[in-house]
RNA sequence: UGGGGCGUGGCCAAGCGGUAAGGCGCGGGACUUUGGAUCCCGUAUUCGGAGGUUCGAAUCCUCCCGCCCCAA
């Protein structure tokens, strides 16, 4: 339970179903009640923090279930942050939510809960989880399309999966916010969260820059014939396919090609360049079938909102698979996921090389 | 102190007598459980300075200032 209007009707839900339900949040920045922001290395972010876990614990109190805060403060350091660091330092584009589905909510978080005696953990994700005739375990877009997020799901193991639930799945997000105010949840009307939940004032490139202060070094904006246009102060602060912020004037948009993290080069060009016919990706996990040897079709997701493009997928050795596009796609990411679609059916999904 | 060119918003830049295009950048909004993209809206009463011609000039004339190139 976040605090937020989705993971608490998914709780009120499961409890109308007859449930036994038991709250659970978790508190991932050290003494959230401190108040003291005073610190320069931690800042409080815009989730779990200490009103939205009071949030929640009245939800749980109007609902009738127990209501546990777990610290997790390490674990989330050790996995989503250092990750998300890390990536960034080596001029990829860290994608921490997906890490902390299968990081931390589906993996340390479940098995506290199943120390408390609970089978299965229910989250406020928008995605279906179903389980096919022959006993897989499928993950499959919500209902509501517009606010899927099967996305940032598609590394969840089939033993994860079988203890996974989401009940606002098969809902719109009108209706969870009509459910709310049917229960008259104090949460009824809390803005949809949005941005990295754990960087204040949407600066992740000063918090990238205070847990590494390595990445802070000047290098060079340069074009694809390799001339140098310009100067920048770190290669943490840009992601493939980003426009604004280069700081260079030029007669049309330069977007950002390629980051190199050891020369500290960032290489722009016009959007055109931007484009690609195929990608790889590693540590894909497969869900609806066992990893492809031969190529099949299916549709490629490579990033939150992105509409899925079609093509072919094939797996590879160690966990890698590469995908060809039937229409390249501009602003292949690394670090963010690619997840394969058929359909509604998350087939697999891994992260772009 | 021979010759030539240029000075328009933070940057690039159109306009060359009729009352300041566009792009970059920047700001704001929409969208969004990552980052980015995308879409809207905004961003020079003013054209290096001072005079003059004209109903009217960034656009013509004069002088001044500042850059650049080629010769020496």
């Amino acid at each position: 339970m976040s605090g937020g209007v989705d993971s608490s009707v998914a709780a009120a839900l499961l409890t109308e179903q007859g449930h036994d339900v038991i709250g659970l949040s978790m508190q991932l920045y050290p003494s959230a009640g401190s108040g003291q922001a005073t610190d320069p290395v931690e800042h409080f972010g815009s989730c779990c923090t200490l009103d939205d876990l009071h949030d929640a614990r009245r939800v749980a109190a109007k609902l009738g279930f127990p209501h546990y805060i777990v610290n997790f403060e390490q674990q989330f350091r050790d996995t989503v942050i250092t990750n998300f660091v890390s990536e960034y330092a080596s001029g990829r584009t860290p994608l921490p939510c997906a890490h902390c589905n299968s990081d931390l909510k589906f993996s340390t978080l479940l098995q506290r809960a199943r120390g408390l005696g609970a089978e299965q953990v229910a989250t406020g994700h928008y995605a279906c989880v179903a389980r096919r005739e022959d006993g897989r375990w499928l993950l499959k877009r919500s209902t509501d399309r517009e606010k899927d997020q099967s996305y940032f799901l598609f590394s969840l193991t089939q033993e994860q999966l079988a203890r996974a639930v989401f009940p606002v799945g098969t809902l719109t997000k009108s209706h969870v916010r009509e459910q709310a105010r049917r229960l008259a949840l104090n949460v009824a009307d809390k803005p949809d969260s949005q941005e990295i939940c754990f960087v204040p004032d949407h600066d992740y490139a000063s918090f990238v820059a205070r847990h590494e202060p390595r990445v802070a070094q000047a290098g060079a904006i340069v074009t694809e014939a390799g001339e140098t246009i310009g100067a920048h102060s770190g290669v943490h602060r840009f992601t493939v396919g980003q426009r604004k912020g280069l700081g260079v004037s030029s007669p049309a948009p330069l977007y950002v090609l390629r980051i190199d993290p050891d020369s500290r080069d960032v290489t722009v060009g016009p959007r055109s360049s931007l484009t690609r016919s195929a990608l790889t990706a590693s540590g894909v996990n497969w869900i609806a079938i066992d990893a492809p040897g031969d190529w099949i079709r299916c549709a490629a997701q490579i990033r939150h909102r992105h509409a899925a493009a079609r093509g072919r997928v094939r797996a590879g050795d160690d966990g890698q698979a590469e995908f060809v596009f039937d229409i390249p796609q501009p602003a292949v990411t690394p670090g963010q996921a690619v997840v394969f679609y058929d359909d509604d059916v998350v087939v697999g999904g891994g992260w772009i090389d």
